[in-house]
DNA sequence: ATATTAAATTAGGAGTACCTAATAAAGGGG
DNA sequence: CCCCTTTATTAGGTACTCCTAATTTAATAT
């Protein structure tokens, strides 16, 4: 297996997670490879048994592929979180090494490293890292764009974009820290976080790409003392009033 | 580069270090490539600078080339002990997957490897890490089995053969740790050694790929104990009278 | 000095994976 | 229902790296 299939491999898996059987446009563009030679390759992969391809039917990965694809993106989940844990590597570049890593990476290494590293449900940047088992599925995730102002969330995953994650390990956002949305900006305006007694005030666009799981308690409360309400467009800076843990 | 070249280039870097300039053959024989492929391969490594190759004359790598062979060699070492200590790799299994890994290791996570593993200076066989400034030469290390009886040693070095490795390790040999020679056998018998409390037969044929360090002091005091001549093809058991270190 | 052997090179091919250009199939709007 | 756009495939070609077989060069031994 070369580095080429496996990287059509994991494509095909994330794109079939995300919508189901994949054409060939799309596996093209997400690839960076002419369409042409995508329709070959297909076909040779077809022949191997990791893909289920027929022409003009678009493509799904076979019992094989899938397992394959799984392998490498835990070999690579979990590259990323040795280098950031030990290696004091950043998000980004975390995630372009363990690019290069993954495929060269037997099972017997992956699974030390996973020992290693102490079984790490998530990556670094909050995906979860498959497993033999069944996952411990996590709480439900929503888009820090779509909470309200005044409840209290726990940061829990950031997607994959190198200017994103640059941008938020520049202001020291961190994951599994807890945070309380002081304030929503109307019209797709930045949104306002208080997190590990700092404040910061994120972009509508980066609220988009960033995943929180909601804490029921203190709703209510929180209101009472005053923090502005969703619709309430106005002043975001928000006092640091107390800390959020 | 690619791994094909970086191949070619270790190999080179071996081969050079040990014979001066290097044969067609030989390379083809190190790498198990045809010769006719290694011809045409060393043209394209002669273009791109990183050998100086003359039909028929042999090969030399460059500045250049050279550079890079050292810094593969750096990474495959690290890895090695990496993979060792942190991962609990047995010799051969680090060997293999560090071949693997150095090839997809960018400088930044070298010295970063590096920087966590506290600067080693040898790799888990003993061969020395080069860096950057000038290497603190070790003392002289001499084939085990060039050692006469009766003299105290520190095992320092062995050959990267997989055979031996396992066979070594399987006896719990280890390295830096001091040793007792107590008896050579005459004829290219078996080498005894008294080592962290344990008696081990060598066959002489491992002796020649373990390097050691001669320490000076107890050699008189040791044969007067009655240790063995090297001449003396007598009983090799040897007693386990004490501690070597 | 030449005949033999060993080593190295050149010639001719194969497999992988990519590309561009040309052609064919699907699918939506009138 | 057919035209036209989008999507996909096929055709033909390049680059890389390997191979075997044939040839050339160098080295050795008489």
């Amino acid at each position: 297996m070369t580095t080429n299939r496996e990287d059509y491999l994991k494509q095909l898996y994330r794109l079939e997670e995300a919508e189901g059987s994949v054409s060939n446009k799309r596996l093209s563009e997400a690839l960076g490879i002419a369409p042409a030679s995508v329709s070959e390759m297909l076909v040779k992969l077809g022949k191997e048994g990791l893909v289920q391809y027929e022409a003009y039917q678009g493509t799904r990965l076979t019992e094989e592929g899938r397992r394959r694809a799984v392998d490498l993106l835990r070999g690579h989940r979990l590259w990323e979180v040795f280098l950031r844990e030990h290696l004091g590597y950043s998000w980004s570049e975390a995630h372009e090494d363990a690019e290069l890593l993954e495929h060269v990476t037997p099972a017997r290494l992956v699974e030390r490293l996973d020992t290693y590293l102490n079984h790490p449900a998530h990556c670094p940047h909050g995906e979860p890292i498959p497993r033999g088992g069944d996952q411990a599925p996590r709480a439900e995730l929503v888009a820090l764009s779509e909470v309200p102002a005044g409840r209290r969330v726990i940061l829990r995953k950031v997607r994959e974009e190198r200017a994103l994650m640059d941008y938020l390990e520049a202001m020291e956002l961190h994951l599994d820290a807890e945070a309380v949305v002081t304030a929503v900006g109307a019209y797709e305006g930045p949104v306002a976080l208080l997190t590990e007694g700092k404040d910061m005030q994120l972009s509508h666009k980066a609220a988009e790409r960033i995943f929180v799981e909601e804490i029921e308690s203190r709703r209510k409360e929180d209101e009472d003392q005053g923090i502005e309400n969703p619709s309430g467009g106005g002043s975001i800076a928000g006092g640091a009033s107390r800390g959020a843990r």
